[in-house]
DNA sequence: GAGCTGACATGTT
DNA sequence: CAACATGCCAGCT
């Protein structure tokens, strides 16, 4: 089980109309200084089961998202998670 | 195993 | 408030 597997099982179970931050879910994965990795898993991930525009910075800023910033905002309004 | 890379975080300037 | 600098660490070559 590599950190990446984790971090995408980790972010495929966050529910609806929540958020974690990248920290929070390097946290989980088992690397709480790897919110970096956490960020590069993600871009490469395009897998409709991880949900990656729940993953935000821990500032509350949306961070980059592979289908265009906005559509990440977008999508945490219409989850009702901003 | 070494070096480079980067969807981050936090502190300075 | 924005730009810059440093630390951090797993993935990839």
């Amino acid at each position: 089980m590599t950190f990446k597997e984790r971090v995408l099982k980790v972010v495929s179970q966050i529910p609806r109309g929540k958020t974690l931050t990248y920290s929070q879910v390097a946290e989980i994965a088992g690397s709480p200084k790897a919110a970096r990795v956490v960020g590069s898993i993600l871009k490469e991930n395009f897998d409709p089961k991880i949900p990656c525009h729940r993953v935000i910075r821990s500032n509350g800023t949306p961070g980059e998202y592979n289908r265009g910033n906005k559509e990440k905002i977008r999508l945490l309004k219409e989850e009702g998670a901003l």
